[in-house]
DNA sequence: ATCCCGAGGG
DNA sequence: CCCTCTGGAT
């Protein structure tokens, strides 16, 4: 994609949504990473309905840690991946206790020690909780990424320094959430919604047009 | 490359 | 039935 039609690209999600924000539930950057390590191959409404019944009961990393393994896995047992994510969820808040005075570090490094942690959850954070332009690329955003060619690559790493170099300065900070809701919401893995969608221009989607036609019309076998 | 892993949609 | 959902650790 050429860098006008990624500006206009931009634009438009901007226009559409000029204050985008996270769809996850949450009240401080503690919350904000619990609920990241729970969204990993899950949707955030699944998220939210765990987090909505378990934060007025445990919402900081002692009040975890005191609620125990055992009671977290139960309270997030409708999330997929639930005994690895109960395990890194003790055993990070245990780190933030031990290692960080009970508060969320602020640098990459930090954040990526801490287990269930990656380079995808620690940029979510750096982005939402503490206001750095970062490209966390999740599933939507590297197949939106590719798909639209607006910024091809290989794997998720590659898509991000991709982004960093080509996201004009002035988008950089909401980026990840206008990508994340387009591929949510209208650039849908399976049948992406070209019909309906607002950045078809500039989208350089090679196939967009069989998506964006009506249904094939129904050859009848018996014509007349 | 594989495993983990429930819920919702087609 | 199959695919997808704001991945990370081995």
């Amino acid at each position: 994609m050429k860098p006008e039609a990624r500006a206009e690209f931009f634009r438009i999600l901007r226009d559409a949504n000029p204050e985008p924000k996270s769809e996850l539930d949450y009240a401080t950057p503690y919350e904000l990473l619990v609920a990241v390590v729970l969204s990993a191959q899950a949707t955030d409404k699944s998220v939210n309905l765990a987090t909505r019944k378990l934060y007025p009961v445990a919402n900081t990393p002692s009040a975890l840690v005191a609620l125990g393994e055992e009671a977290l896995r139960e309270a997030i047992k409708t999330i997929g991946l639930f005994r690895t994510k109960a395990k890194n969820v003790i055993a990070l808040s245990r780190m933030l206790l031990e290692e960080h005075g009970g508060e969320v570090p602020r640098t990459r490094e930090a954040l990526e020690k801490l287990p269930g942690v990656g380079r995808k959850t620690a940029n979510v954070v750096l982005n939402v909780a503490f206001g750095e332009p970062t490209m966390a690329v999740d599933t939507h955003i590297f197949r939106v990424a590719n798909r639209t060619g607006l910024a091809p690559g290989k794997d998720p790493l590659a898509v991000e320094l991709k982004l960093l170099k080509v996201v004009p300065e002035e988008f950089r900070l909401h980026a990840h959430h206008w990508l994340i809701l387009h591929g949510r919401y209208t650039c849908l893995a399976r049948s992406p919604r070209c019909g309906q969608c607002p950045v078809y221009g500039p989208c350089g989607f090679k196939d967009k047009a069989k998506f964006a036609a009506p249904a094939a019309p129904k050859r009848s076998r018996l014509p007349k």
